[in-house]
RNA sequence: GGAGAGGUGACAGAGUGGCCGAAUGUGGCGGUCUCGAAAACCGUUGGGCGUGUAAGCGUCCCGUGGGUUCAAAUCCCACCCUCUCCGCCA
């Protein structure tokens, strides 16, 4: 959410930044809803301070067994209109409030004005798009001939978009999600949390899911519980209106889950496989910063993503986001995306997101920089560090042998019992 | 799920209609004292919004949301959360 006094004073400043994402938010509504605002602000605050002034005369004059009659019948008017001030300023407060959490962030100065996702830019490649002596097989045949993935049975059991993981398969999502906890708390100084996989309304209105995305999530009937689409909305939200001191920034934590996505509007897309799928698993990287350090530890965090695909000896290149394909929170992003010869592309693994202030105001997350000095909110950021089951598929075509067997990745080993590699089982 | 108890400032804990944004204690910060520290003593110590260059001024906030009243931390209603006991359960 963009701080309303910032709108108010650079209006057109807004309206540019929004342009450029491909936006048109009606700002001149805002802005006169705001004005309205303040009007009954002013008007009903010196009715109340009249009315705070005559109640103290009054128990003044009942203490001193004095007549004050004549001052609470007055006073009975004065809260009446009070009463409708109130009334009209919570109704102008929630449209206000309705606009603020649907109007996008700013793209932060250093990233490139583009229409679409075809303007995106790669910044940089590391590794060479595997070559194969045979023709490779997707991941999802790669699969059902091992018996490590079973999408059929999946489709029996609960629906389209699901899949089981059997054997070497299920070992290797585990061990997979187990390294890239490893690595993160031991070499990159993130703290591991354990989310809840369900979230209440006012979480997923912090983060930014609601109230514009609500169809991309699963929500439970009847109940004030969303499935996460990802750990960032739980564990971005574990410091939700709360003051942090400055001594405790940067936070860094790291947070497997279960992500839950409905693919609203995705029918048809990328319909074999685990690339998209209503159930995945994520280990994601969640970071609480000073804004002065926001942009650094960007950086940072998306180097940390990409260390998981270089120990994995996966290719893989990272891309700048432009304008218009930001995402509805973040100011600045990049996504690793991995060699996937199944698709003779590079596919998205990762996102690596600056929100700035935007999900701070939102969730209310600040921190006071002394004793004593006015808090302030925090900048926030997050990456996948990465998605397993896409990290899953891009290991198996990746590492395919010309027999159909899969070749375990060196740093897995060790979680994989010293297996070295996944032939068919029995 | 059933029965009961409770949610007040960083923490503990008073307050049951008016001088209570809130006693007192602890902690924090500043000071006196001291070679220094401790102790003791003195002072200070929340957040949002509006207005103002600022100092300040005003207003709101005692789990959340409504209501009663001239006036609500205090009375009423609904909801949320925590704890205890019972039931069920991985």
């Amino acid at each position: 959410m963009l701080d309303l006094r910032m709108i108010r004073q650079n209006p057109d400043r807004v309206r540019e930044a929004l342009r450029k994402r491909g936006e048109e938010a009606p700002l001149d509504e805002l802005l006169a809803l705001d004005e309205r605002r303040r009007g009954i602000l002013t008007d009903v605050e010196k009715l109340k301070a009249q009315r705070n002034e005559v109640s103290d005369e009054v128990a003044r004059r009942k203490r001193e067994k004095e007549d004050a009659q004549a001052l609470i019948d007055e006073m009975r008017v004065v809260s009446q209109k009070i009463k409708d001030f109130d009334e009209e300023l919570r109704e102008v407060d929630g449209k206000i409030q309705d606009y603020l959490l649907r109007i996008p962030n700013i793209p932060h100065e250093s990233v490139h004005v583009g229409v679409s996702e075809d303007d995106n830019m790669e910044i940089r490649r590391w590794g060479d798009q595997t070559k194969f002596g045979f023709e490779p097989l997707p991941h999802w045949e790669l699969g059902v001939n091992l018996d490590i993935i079973d999408f059929e049975r999946a489709g029996k059991v609960t629906g389209s978009r699901f899949y089981f993981l059997k054997g070497a398969g299920a070992r290797l999502e585990r061990a997979l999600m187990n390294f890239m906890l490893d690595l993160h708390t031991t070499e990159h100084g993130y703290r591991e949390v354990f989310p809840p996989f369900m979230v209440n309304q006012t979480s997923a209105t912090g983060t930014g899911q609601l109230p514009k995305f609500g169809e991309d999530m699963f929500k439970l009937e009847g109940l004030d519980y969303y499935l996460i689409p990802t750990a960032e909305v739980p564990v971005t939200n574990l410091y939700r209106d709360e003051i942090l001191s400055a001594e405790d920034l940067p936070i860094y934590h790291v947070a497997y889950s279960a992500c839950f996505r409905s693919e609203a509007g995705s029918a048809g897309r990328d319909t074999r496989g685990l690339v998209r799928v209503h159930q995945f698993n994520k280990v994601e990287l969640v970071k609480f910063v000073l804004p002065e350090n926001s942009y650094d530890e960007l950086e940072k965090l998306t180097n940390d993503a990409e260390t998981v695909l270089q120990k994995l000896g996966i290719p893989y290149r990272v891309s700048q986001m432009c304008t218009a394909d930001l995402g509805f929170t973040a100011a600045k992003k990049y996504d690793p995306e991995v060699w996937m010869p199944s698709y003779g592309r590079y596919v998205e693994i990762s996102s690596c997101s600056n929100f700035e202030d935007f999900q701070a105001r939102r969730a209310n997350i600040r921190f006071r920089r002394d004793k004593g000095a006015r808090p302030e909110f925090v900048h926030t950021l997050n990456g996948s560090g990465i998605a397993v089951g896409r990290c899953l598929a891009a290991v198996m075509e990746n590492y395919q042998q010309e027999d159909g067997s899969i070749l375990i990745p060196e740093v897995l080993r060790p979680y994989m019992g010293g297996q070295e590699r996944i032939t068919a089982e029995k």
